[in-house]
DNA sequence: TCTGGGGTCCTAGGACCC
DNA sequence: TCTGGGGTCCTAGGACCC
């Protein structure tokens, strides 16, 4: 649902993790912050987050931390540090549910540590909602000044238009061009920080652009399309619905094209989370030679997940293990319980089991434990 | 690439049953 | 053997997102 005015807002915060880092480490300001790993660039890792000043020297998201360091050598290099993130994250999150619009407490639907989608309560008073480029600046200003962190905020008549507006909000802020605008579409343009995009600016803001702008659309997808002869979001758009189906798959096909033509029904929904299952996965410093090691490490960390799914309280139904040998060859294996349980030593036995169903003529790179729970929503 | 870790959802194919 | 047609369950992998 998208609430008494039709809109939809999305939060954002700049550089989230960075800015948590900077916060508490004022001395950190200004100078080239990448974090990510356990902070040691001369170990296997990828970069989180790099600040705006790492940025500049090339370095980016998910790059390894060998190559981040040889870019930008007197880069800070800070290990991750998810609880001081979760943290941060619940204080953002707890302003954000706090604000009232129309007359009543907002709807929030959190994304992540750093995102949020935010409508206006179905009690709220649509006439007293007023212009939501206001409301988005109330919610940026609240959140700085009880947080000290920046966000930027997207508008949009669905999820799908605010997410991708928020794009849009933060290239203003980082400095960069902003999108290339019509006539028109610049009415929609508000202040630093904030972005609207709706059915009516749609087509002019992202017709032109690749399939991959899309939220949803990465590059395999991309180029899928591309291979149909759609490489615009403008193109998808005007695809035959009966094609994408055949060529994509029967959901996945007219999701593609609703997706072009900026359509999105999905409500905000304030449920809390509730996870499938919960899994841990380790890349080896150096990689694991003798299988004695493989199977030892294995129970190791089924055990670590096990204690995880043990704080929910709900019952195991599947084990799942992922095994990633020298170079990069990445196999899954899965297994359904025949009775759920919790029982540890089960769990990890289940877990060594499925060793026995790969191949152990090479070097372990990685190891992954995963177990899904039962469906709360059903009896199974 | 020197390529993390935590998740979600979808698809395809095989097994199995009637 | 010149080998039906669904429907459902299970597994492996792909793709995407933060």
């Amino acid at each position: 649902m998208d609430g008494p005015g039709g809109w939809v807002l999305h939060v954002d915060l700049d550089q989230f993790i960075a800015a948590v880092e900077v916060r508490r480490r004022p001395e950190l300001a200004g100078r080239p912050v990448i974090v990510g790993g356990r902070g040691d660039p001369t170990e296997r890792g990828v970069v989180a987050t790099a600040s705006y000043e790492a940025r500049e020297k090339g370095v980016g998201s998910g790059m390894p931390l060998r190559i981040a360091v040889r870019k930008c050598p007197d880069a800070v290099f800070l290990p991750v540090d998810k609880d001081a993130y979760d943290a941060a994250s619940a204080e953002v999150m707890g302003v954000v549910r706090g604000l009232v619009w129309g007359g009543a407490p907002v709807v929030v639907e959190v994304l992540g540590w750093d995102e949020a989608f935010v409508a206006a309560a179905p009690e709220a008073d649509a006439g007293e909602l007023g212009d939501p480029a206001l409301f988005a600046e109330e919610i940026r200003e609240a959140v700085r000044e009880a947080t000290g962190l920046t966000s930027a905020v997207g508008i949009g008549d669905n999820k799908l238009q605010a997410k991708l507006a928020t794009g849009f909000a933060k290239r203003k802020v980082s400095g960069a061009a902003a999108p290339e605008r019509t006539p028109e579409s610049h009415v929609a343009t508000t202040g630093q920080g904030v972005y609207r995009i709706g059915h009516d600016t749609w087509f002019a803001e992202m017709g032109e652009r690749p399939t991959s702008a899309l939220w949803g659309i990465g590059k395999k997808t991309a180029e899928r399309l591309a291979g149909l002869g759609i490489a615009t979001v403008d193109d998808l758009a005007r695809s035959d619905v009966e094609m994408l189906a055949a060529a994509i798959g029967p959901t996945t096909g007219p999701w593609l094209r609703r997706l072009g033509r900026g359509v999105d029904t999905s409500p905000v929904d304030a449920t809390p989370y509730v996870a499938r299952g919960h899994g841990r996965e380790e890349t080896f410093q150096a990689d694991l030679t003798d299988w004695a090691d493989v199977e030892a490490e294995t129970r190791r960390i089924a055990l670590r997940v096990v204690e995880d799914v043990r704080a929910e309280g709900r019952l195991v139904t599947r084990v799942g293990l992922k095994i990633r040998f020298r170079p990069f060859l990445t196999f899954t294996r899965i297994h359904k319980l025949p009775e759920p349980t919790l029982d540890p030593d089960t769990l990890a036995r289940e877990a060594v089991a499925l060793l026995d169903r790969v191949d152990k003529d090479r070097p372990v790179r990685l190891l992954g434990v995963r177990l899904e729970m039962v469906d709360p929503t059903s009896d199974n």
